[in-house]
DNA sequence: TAATCGCTGGGGTGATCCACCCAATCGGGT
DNA sequence: ACCCGATTGGGTGGATCACCCCAGCGATTA
């Protein structure tokens, strides 16, 4: 009884390795690939496969646009994304679409395959650092309340320091700009890293400039 | 006889880093600062000063727009750009827009003052390595045709690279999964970053947003 | 008063980045 | 036959990154 997969993701290269990752499984078998959200649509009501593994950057419609609509018409499909996002709102959106699994692509290959295979029986596998963003929201109550953004968690001064790294400054000339020590810089930065769960400088320009803190 | 000064930029700590830093000069004079576009147009109608130190990263109209629009009003006001872009695009339309000057935020402190006063006689500034890019320009010939993109100028193997450095891989990854060293990644990481005139990984996120290569 | 939080700054460590340097191979065009 | 550009790969050195540790100070809150 193989998982029959579905790979969608824009990148050719990113496939080649999935596959190759995967077709070393027994237990698993790629029926298809889509580079596209809306090829992954088609494919999905041709293929009939169990499980597709999803990507959130696409170049038609996004992968969460993606995951509502094949939840909506074959809800029988597993969908465990997988993507370079970590931040919570990509997260969270996907959750709602009905996502069984999340997993950045920074992860392990045996982490995908364990949510490959707990998606596969029906559960939702969360990758740990993201799982403990959902915790943190439930535990911080008020769910009828506004949506809480991620960048409300911080302060005055971490805004102030992120503003400078997502246009580009390194930590020395932001320490010359807000005349302290770039010790004081580093730390807002690993601060606010670690409440926006993002890993490099890279990330935290693209959140920037979704989030409308900076203009590409 | 003073150079009044009108300072524009969003960030209030960068104004004050250019107001202590310009004060110093006696031949300087700040008459007045505006965190966005409109606020400078306006301030330049009231204020009348020699000159605008102009960022183009501004919250409503960009700093191209707004210089645009000064030296059609104002076309005595002398507009230096100070930015932390330094690829061509911002560099041409800047110029198109009639800056006298051109001076990344990077550069040290003596070429903005430098440029200051050039541009304050009338003369135009370019920091060298985006000169460099100007005469590299008037050298490949056919001004008439298309107009040129930067991105024209990589080979197919560096676009591949670029898409995903902006994407956020690392070079370990990239490597991986092209199949190729990482010495030959960083190899055209160098090339790329050198024909874009960009300076970071960052740099690189955002100009590839821009750029539509990648979405935020 | 005690506790918490924000901001400040110090130390360290391993990995990575980035700007330089170098060369070999291969294919296409003058 | 020759050069040139694309691609490949190696090395080096200084800076930075991402992630740990630690602490003091002041203001707010419990």
């Amino acid at each position: 009884m193989t998982i029959k997969i579905l790979l969608v993701d824009d990148h050719a290269v990113v496939r080649s390795g999935l596959r190759m990752l995967l077709e070393n499984e027994a237990d698993v078998e790629i029926v298809g690939e889509a580079a596209t959200g809306r090829e992954a649509l088609a494919l999905v009501d041709r293929l009939k496969p169990d499980m597709v593994i999803m990507d959130i950057g696409l170049p038609d419609i996004t992968g969460i646009e993606a995951t509502q609509r094949i939840k909506q018409t074959s809800p029988e499909v597993a969908v465990v994304a997988l993507t370079i996002h970590e931040d919570e709102e990509y997260f969270f959106k996907m959750l709602q679409a009905g996502a069984n699994g999340y997993v950045p692509k920074r992860a392990a290959p045996e982490e995908l395959l364990t949510a490959i295979r707990i998606a596969a029986e029906g559960g939702v596998y969360l990758y740990p650092s993201l799982a403990k963003l959902l915790v943190r929201d439930y535990l911080s109550s008020d769910h009828d309340a506004a949506k809480k953004d991620a960048l409300d968690e911080l302060t005055d001064r971490e805004r102030e320091v992120l503003a400078h790294l997502a246009d580009g400054a390194d930590t020395q000339s932001i320490a010359e700009a807000l005349n302290i020590s770039p010790k004081t810089v580093a730390r807002h930065r690993d601060n606010i890293m670690n409440k926006l769960n993002l890993h490099s400088r890279t990330e935290l320009v693209k959140y920037a400039i979704r989030k409308g803190i900076i203009q590409a």
